[in-house]
DNA sequence: TCCGGTTTTGGTCTTGCAGGCTAAAACTGG
DNA sequence: CCAGTTTTAGCCTGCAAGACCAAAACCGGA
């Protein structure tokens, strides 16, 4: 799950200790996935100057002299999308291998952040949704970023409630079933979905209904999340404690 | 699970872009983890200089110049243990917080690592394991650090086989569930335990059995995991794809 | 040799969750 | 009023996890 992992078999390089550097360049980048038309889409924003000219990669930038890491990535999205509509945010991973950048040394670490399905926040005219089952032709290491956003994503909508980030305020249980099947990648059955989530806490109905006449068939429940923020479900912890403690 | 999480609640800090550092410092750090004396512990290290001298400070150091993140934390630590006793080892997160050291802006990108529980390799005088649920006074964010790696630690331990990085090679069922029971804070029934790891295909009996004479009883049975590097358990990942298909 | 103590092992039983399936409910339009 | 469509509710199965218990296999001492 975590994209990073890496294993000590082969001998690592234990090379003498270097001197310290001078300080290496540090960049913050982000994953933004929103569900549009029924698809997974990632914002990408498209070079207009070398390296990698012409070619698309993740809003960001680097990384201000006194800024924490969280406010630096709000504040490089906020100059693509509106923030108020990233309804989560969480890092991801650091890549710092000295050749993913030509410019030289640069460090980035990434950011995973969701946009509910509803809306269509401006962005400027460099930047554009891609499917992320479909990515452009991109630069640096971030096709590689997606993946692991992608990743993540697909995790956690397993054992935490982040449906709440991708999903609007309220939704019938087949709109929710589309948004999963989309970032799933699979069918997911509205029937079981809704048994699961309710059953896990994580949803509740409102008691209102979807304007009669949409679909023509019997009018659908609304729902909505109890939670607008990360909760695990701890089901999910095998091995627990023993029941008589 | 994911220590870093945040979400974008109270609208984000929206400062103006600033000029473009000329760099960060940038230091790698692990939390290495072994199982001695039936308790979780990590391998720290006493500061013999300002700032925080005399607290305790988790293993790693500065980047080199022209060193990826892995090879870097890989030669840190070669300086306190024998890196052939590190069974596993990823990254764990990030800390960018402007104040996290008194000496200016470093970044730190800390690591998750683990030595196998029956070898006790040959630290420096200035290193020493410290029971993780005990921790010493320490320097910096890294007791903050220290509680990531448990978390990840225990998390993994149910849906991946980790277990393996935490074992000797050959090992009882008793033995293992007192690893488990030292990582995870709680008992773990040996018998349960052996049923879980058999069915998901992540421990095999070597064929062999403890040298008699041991214990007092039957004699135990010697298992070891099948595989020695990270694996996920899929049965975990819920809203599975539908069977047919 | 037998017996109590100890530890491991194998089995059963219960519980809870996930997911497939189907019938009923509730609406629309003709 | 009926056919078509979509949602809802219930039933059933399968599987994994955990509690519990009895049998197995060893030790040491009487």
């Amino acid at each position: 799950m975590n994209a990073h992992d890496t294993t000590v078999e082969g001998a690592a390089a234990l090379r003498d200790p270097r001197p310290a550097p001078a300080g290496a360049a540090h960049e913050v980048l982000a994953v933004v996935f929103q569900i549009r038309q029924e698809r997974l889409s990632v914002l990408l924003w498209r070079r207009a100057r070398p390296p990698f000219e012409g070619r698309w990669s993740l809003p960001g930038g680097r990384l201000g002299a006194d800024e924490g890491l969280d406010d630096s990535i709000r504040r490089q999205l906020a100059q693509k999308v509106d923030v108020r509509d990233l309804t989560h945010l969480e890092q991801l991973e650091t890549r710092g291998d000295p050749c993913r950048h030509p410019q030289g040394r640069i460090l980035a670490t990434a950011y995973l952040g969701l946009v509910p399905a509803d809306i269509d926040p401006l962005v400027p005219e460099d930047t554009r949704w891609h499917p992320a089952a479909d990515l452009p032709p991109m630069g640096f290491d971030h096709a590689a970023i997606v993946h692991s956003g992608r990743r993540r994503l697909r995790a956690k909508l397993s054992y935490t409630n982040v449906g709440f980030a991708l999903a609007p305020p309220e939704f019938t249980m087949s709109e929710l079933s589309r948004y999963y099947r989309a970032a799933l990648g699979h069918d997911v059955a509205a029937t079981n979905l809704r048994r699961v989530l309710l059953r896990r806490g994580q949803i509740e109905e409102t008691g209102r209904f979807v304007p009669s006449g949409r679909s023509g068939g019997r009018p659908a429940a609304l729902f909505r999340f109890r939670a607008r923020r990360l909760e695990i479900t701890d089901a999910f912890a095998v091995l627990r404690p023993p029941s008589g403690g």
